[in-house]
DNA sequence: TGACTGAATTATGAATTCATAATTACGTTT
DNA sequence: AAACGTAATTATGAATTCATAATTCAGTCA
């Protein structure tokens, strides 16, 4: 009997991180704002005690500040932050690519060169929403496919930090044609399976983002009201 | 008063936090061995609601595996963990190796000389614990003069998950006399403000640390009893 | 009228209690 | 005597309670 697979029943505090991560990754909860215990808890229907453990999960994962006796607040994600965020994640994506070209089938890859027609439709068609879904999932099967745990956990962490819903407006259409092209040549890498060119390509990739976002903030000047 | 720093004054689960973490990384709570909250709360002199929510938190950190209604365990570090781990780490060192090159002042520069020597002394001298104790200075001394928290957080988990006392004994003679020389070049790339150079041979290090781990593992078949 | 003091209210950190799942101990049956 | 089934015990997930720190608000005085 040691085949037996446990059967996974999510505990009342695990589905609790989930569902407030959620909620500050889509911005439905905004940086800054109050996390108020008891509002939540009859929100979700539950006690305090296992919505506290949720809330200290999300602190140590940095997507909310424990004030001592002070509650909770989302985590407000500064510019410094980004910049720190940013060089690391281009990284991780660099080592996922270089992993990828080695690990994906060519089922996985054909699969990839799908999403990747799906997301062009979606540029041509200017559709934010089709074409940032597409991209999620593309740089999603890519780490996938690096087929590496730690890598894709530590990976999701940043990147939820940093996608926030907001930070899509902010696509102009220079950069948006940059990244579409920068994209191709991913797919060329990939078919060629030339995992060095891969990663170097995603790397870039990330690193160009990152100062498009820059290049937005300075520019728009995000109020980032109250404390 | 806008000025006045709020006084730090830890609240008791993040104590916790750091006094259970410590006790994982340094091998008092053996890996697979459970953590009974009853005996750690009398051990601690607390209740078990703060000492749950940090069982929660060193799950998040991966240090602790919970399983419903059957309590927390010591995570077991796989090798397929130590697989997945290992170039990760190395991504992360090779940034900050870069990092490090453009941000450290000469006097940090200089204050790693200083435990370098340390290190090459403590090497000479066949002292394992100071040796030990040297490296991990001057890698940490590295990330820090990267100046990215976000980059010296991540790193730090995977080191603590990584950095068992046991992995030390296996350190032989041959690989010693590797890493030393390894060392070396680092130093020289950093002295020269060498950027992308430090960074690769922090990788490279990094990696035949890796291997060094694994044919240690491979030829001592570590035990690892019970589940 | 506006700023300060202090009581009342609220919200949070932590302890305790409660319900239930898991484990252990025991007795029965073959 | 071994194996199964059931009851007793234990440990855990979650709710509730308690103590205290923060915040709010009313009242006072300049």
């Amino acid at each position: 009997m040691t085949l037996t697979q446990a059967i996974k029943r999510p505990t009342l505090h695990e589905e609790l991180v989930d569902r407030l991560r959620n909620l500050v990754v889509d911005d439905t909860l905004k940086p800054g704002e109050k996390v108020p215990e008891k509002e939540l808890c009859e929100a979700f229907g539950v006690s305090r005690t296992p919505l506290r453990e949720a809330l200290k999960v999300l602190a140590s994962e940095g997507f909310v500040v424990l004030q001592a006796n002070r509650g909770a607040r989302v985590a407000r994600v500064t510019r410094q932050e980004l910049e720190d965020t940013f060089p690391v994640i281009s990284r991780l994506e660099q080592l996922a690519g270089e992993l990828a070209c080695a690990h994906l089938e060519d089922a996985g890859i054909a699969d990839i060169e799908a999403r990747h027609r799906d997301m062009v439709q979606a540029y041509h068609a200017r559709d934010r929403q089709a074409y940032f879904q597409a991209n999620q999932d593309i740089h999603q099967a890519l780490i996938r496919g690096a087929q590496n745990e730690i890598l894709e956990s530590h990976h999701k962490l940043l990147a939820g930090r940093v996608r926030r819903a907001r930070f899509m407006v902010n696509l102009s259409d220079e950069r948006w044609a940059e990244a579409i092209d920068e994209h191709e040549r991913m797919m060329a890498k990939l078919r060629a399976r030339d995992a060095d060119g891969l990663g170097q390509l995603m790397k870039l990739h990330m690193m160009n983002k990152f100062a498009a976002h820059i290049k937005a903030i300075d520019a728009g000047g995000d109020a980032e009201p109250e404390g």
